[in-house]
RNA sequence: GGGCGUUUAGCUCAGCUGGUAUAGAGUACCUGCCUUACAAGCAGGUGGUCGUUGGUUCGAAUCCAACAACGCCCACCA
């Protein structure tokens, strides 16, 4: 083993080892229980990027730990088609070729996609395998493979016949520039500042105007009316009046609508059904017919004055409200910031557009999903977002599931050309039900992606087969994801689950944050601050970027990363690896060992690190059952680096050098054997590649029945706590002893005293119970303090000049002839003694308040006196040193 | 406009059901060490009226309320 931990020599063989060995297979046929967890499918373009790190380092960590605790693990991995987002890309890269999709024609360009999906697909599984994650390869899904088109339209054909999906003519939001409808949810909305500007509309039949505000003058081509709200007595004499629509010169009507609100702007709302949604439904209302003067492509267009044919919307803004100044028709333009959609793929803002579209019904879908988080069978981690939730799910609207592209599944609905019957199939009909016709033109629009992904913990399982892997393995347990898609895809698939299956796809939810530079932006590709996970792994290994992120990242909160944050994880391997290094080499040949060692030869510092091993196994585990993986992080790290290498492998050092005394050599090596192999175990779901390394070379050394047995740690038990190990009595004991370890360092280090010099202790215990079990101790204070002679005697007179301390009423002394500073003295035992003089009047003050001691539970109180009475101890005899130290 | 979150050491953050000799870690800083596992290390130290103000309580960083600053999500005010 090298003296330094190399990750690059490591990582790449130990997954290809474990790839040879199967050791990421799930089977249906495996009489363990089950446990599954769905990957959120990156998309199939998409590179690895922090987010991803930390989201399948989770995924990794709660399947590797179940996998090791018994369960039948399954992680399932695959890759989303990502719709409009593949779509632009590939047209970004034809464009390059001077060439675009309708030049190719529908089915040149998809093939044109599949061709960049082969080759660019490999990217992000190579990445995520450079992870360490242990996904089940042989499994893996893609959101476009047939099985899973096959899903789609399944359910397509079953919610249509359900009465649950519809066609109709609706006002939508649509992306311009990619050319296709959005969801509610994919059109993002962003604050703008932007204009209001008040508009007069002249009466046909009277002299004057109405005054309306708008923030898009361009849509007022398209008006069909003005509405003021009923109860606005400015404008009750004026409903049912006409006014003459400037430069259209069409009249409108004013009409009255309950939705105005009568103190913003002027009262009085111009109505345009065709290019606002809010219009849309008070034209419904007041059998307005949408007049359509903006074009797929935000040009305007329609019956409008010729000089606006063909410009584009925002030029058209600017003209119009110089045409209406013209006219004298401007009353005045206010600054007002506003919220407006923007396209979640290209970030163009949204036009609202009317047009035919696809829709799901989501209220009959979201009752049992609603459901399912009211009463808590679905839990959310951390739980603040089962609110989030339930507001969504309290108040969906349909889901406009048809998009305008080309790359997707292609909605399974025929027209008939001869008879206009419309033919909603899973496969491909050969005639028309109604007419027996041929002549069938299947609808050119695709699904929305998430009408593919909502099905993803199923679909990639084998549904609507009744396969082995779906009765094995769905419901799934836990889905880890971040909250920005809870609406997209969470709530989703629990109602897609519901519906089709009958289930929920999953009972525990974890979202974990985002992932943000050290500024606090998010970060991402375009805004250039984002740190390369892949850059990491090559600098740090990969063990190192995933312990530290989980390392850093509390439950649920957002991860603020600093590039040095990789040296946490990067000096842990390193310490592990060291701390190996030296125990495996100083073995000589292969022992074995059987059980530990007999409870009569275990020493103090024995027992105190198994009380510790198992109370770091069961804290580890209960982080984990909880997702508090930087909680367990925690604990490993301490446990690991200042409990077992700063304390124990210390405390070992003498028995494991000594080759004279062969039995204390073999308990010494048995013992930390046994606690490393714990170590490994439990540390490997957080840091695969070095424990499953340091493992083989641990077997090459040692066989220790039962802990050992398993060629590949990945593939042996979690550890369990055994309590028959832990006491606190003895962690209690053993903390006093580095208590006093500590203060005679202290001493030593206070007063500069030079490594070399050794020097004697003196301790003097209150206690004759104390000084007996201390005096058992003395070889180890002796060690870790250098010293050449510690003497416990709870009778002793003080030594006339020394460093010195009291540790809970023991009394410690340094005696090192003319290396000690009598001024630092002084100084150390006056600011002690000012210390726990503060200490004391506030526990003083507790015990004497006649309220604390008759209303806080009995031991509470007895505690407090108990610990009063030790500082007043310990203050009397520091004060009592000091004095006679200032005497002399 | 509604909802949520954050505010603790110079920096990045833990601190769960209120009670640990009086708030922890990493990093930074200061001191001494290349001590035969590890300088990516070891030992010791400095540093905090836990955002503000009230309240509940014998007791509050922790529970409640208000306020402030920052951030996020949702929403059809033209």
């Amino acid at each position: 083993m090298e003296k330094q931990y190399n990750p690059k020599q490591v990582e790449d063989k130990i997954y290809s080892c474990w790839i040879e060995n199967s050791s990421f297979l799930a089977s249906e046929s495996s009489t363990k229980p089950p446990y599954s967890i769905v990957i959120p499918p990156p998309n199939v373009t998409g590179i690895l990027h922090m987010g991803h790190a930390l989201n399948n380092t989770i995924q990794d960590i709660l399947i590797r730990y179940k996998r090791m605790d018994g369960f039948e693990a399954l992680w399932l991995p695959g890759t989303d088609h990502a719709g409009i987002a593949t779509q632009n890309v590939v047209e970004k890269k034809l464009a390059l070729e001077e060439k675009n999709r309708h030049t190719l024609g529908r089915e040149a360009f998809i093939q044109e996609v599949w061709k960049w999906k082969q080759e660019y697909h490999s990217t992000i599984t190579k990445q995520l395998k450079k992870l360490g994650v242990s996904c089940d390869w042989d499994k893996e899904r893609f959101t476009m493979d047939e099985g899973l088109s096959k899903a789609v339209r399944e359910i397509f054909v079953k919610l249509y016949n359900d009465g649950l999906i519809y066609r109709g003519k609706y006002i939508i939001n649509w992306c311009p520039r990619c050319q296709t409808a959005l969801s509610d949810e994919e059109a993002a909305h962003q604050e703008l500042a932007g204009k209001l500007w008040h508009f007069k509309y002249p009466f046909k039949n009277r002299e004057g105007h109405m005054v309306v505000a708008t923030t898009r003058p361009e849509t007022m081509l398209g008006d069909t009316g003005i509405a003021v709200n009923p109860k606005d007595e400015r404008y009750s004499d004026l409903i049912g009046q006409t006014v003459v629509l400037p430069l259209v010169n069409r009249e409108i009507p004013i009409v009255a609508d309950d939705f105005v609100d009568k103190s913003f702007g002027t009262g009085a709302v111009k109505v345009t059904p065709a290019h606002d949604p809010n219009d849309f439904h008070m034209g419904q209302r007041h059998a307005m017919e949408p007049i359509v003067v903006i074009d797929e492509a935000g040009t305007m267009c329609g019956e409008i004055p010729q000089k606006y044919i063909g410009q584009d919307r925002f030029a058209c803004r600017k003209d119009l409200v110089e045409d209406m100044k013209a006219l004298g028709l401007l009353e005045k333009e206010e600054n007002h910031s506003h919220a407006v959609g923007h396209c979640y793929r290209c970030d163009t803002i949204v036009e609202p557009y009317y047009s035919d579209q696809w829709f799901v019904k989501m209220k009959p879908l979201a009752e049992g999903a609603l459901q399912a988080a009211l009463d808590n069978t679905i839990t959310f981690y951390p739980k603040r977002w089962r609110k989030t939730y339930i507001d969504w799910m309290e108040n969906t609207r349909d889901w406009c599931i048809s998009r305008q592209i080309w790359w997707g599944h292609r909605i399974p609905v025929w027209y008939c050309q001869d008879c206009q019957e419309t033919v909603v199939a899973v496969e491909t009909p050969t005639k028309c039900n109604a007419c027996h016709s041929q002549n069938l033109e299947q609808d050119n629009d695709v699904l929305d992606t998430w009408f593919s992904s909502w099905l993803w913990p199923f679909s990639t399982m084998g549904w609507p087969e009744k396969t082995d892997l779906v009765n094995k393995f769905y419901p799934t347990d836990t889905l880890v994801t971040a909250p920005e898609i809870i609406f997209f895809w969470v709530a989703r698939m629990i109602m897609a689950g519901l519906y089709c299956t009958g289930k929920l796809p999953f009972t525990n939810i974890m979202l974990h944050g985002t992932v943000r530079d050290d500024t606090g932006k998010k970060m991402s590709k375009s805004l250039g601050n984002s740190i390369d996970p892949i850059e990491i792994i090559d600098q740090y290994g990969a063990d190192a970027l995933r312990f530290s992120l989980i390392m850093i990242t509390a439950q649920g909160a957002d991860v603020y990363l600093h590039p040095d944050t990789f040296d946490i994880g990067r000096n842990f391997a390193n310490k592990l690896w060291n701390a190996s290094r030296f125990l495996l080499g100083n073995i000589d040949q292969k022992v074995t060992f059987n059980t530990l060692p007999t409870t009569e030869s275990f020493s103090a510092e024995d027992q105190w690190i198994l009380s510790k091993l198992n109370k770091t196994i069961e804290g580890t585990r209960k982080a984990i059952d909880l997702f508090r993986l930087n909680e367990a992080c925690h604990l490993l790290y301490d446990f690991i680096w200042h409990d077992f290498c700063d304390w124990y492998v210390e405390a070992k050092k003498a028995d494991l050098y000594q080759n004279d005394s062969p039995d204390k050599k073999s308990n010494a090596l048995n013992l930390c054997s046994y606690v490393l192999a714990h170590i490994l175990k439990l540390l490997h779901p957080f840091m695969p590649y070095i424990t499953e390394e340091i493992w083989h070379h641990l077997r090459e050394k040692v066989s220790y029945a039962h802990i050992t047995e398993s060629e590949l740690i990945m593939a042996s038990t979690f550890p369990k706590v055994d309590i028959s190990h832990t006491s606190d009595d003895i962690e209690e004991q053993f903390g006093l002893l580095q208590e006093i370890i500590i203060a005679l360092r202290t001493v030593r280090s206070e007063n500069n005293v030079p490594p070399e010099k050794r020097g004697k202790a003196l301790i003097i215990p209150a206690k004759e119970s104390t000084a007996q079990w201390l005096q058992s101790q003395t070889d180890l204070i002796n060690l870790f303090v250098r010293l050449d002679e510690t003497t416990i005697d709870s009778s002793a007179s003080k030594p006339t000049f020394a460093g010195q301390a009291v540790v809970k009423g023991i009394q410690v002394f340094l005696e090192l002839e003319g290396l000690i500073d009598r001024e630092v003295e002084v100084a150390r035992l006056t600011k002690e003694i000012n210390h726990l003089k503060g200490v004391a009047s506030k526990v003083k003050n507790k015990i004497e308040n006649p309220n604390f001691v008759n209303k806080a539970p009995e031991a509470v109180v007895a505690k407090e006196k108990e610990k009063y009475q030790g500082l007043l101890t310990n203050l009397e005899q520091l004060e009592k040193n000091l004095k006679e130290m200032s005497k002399e």
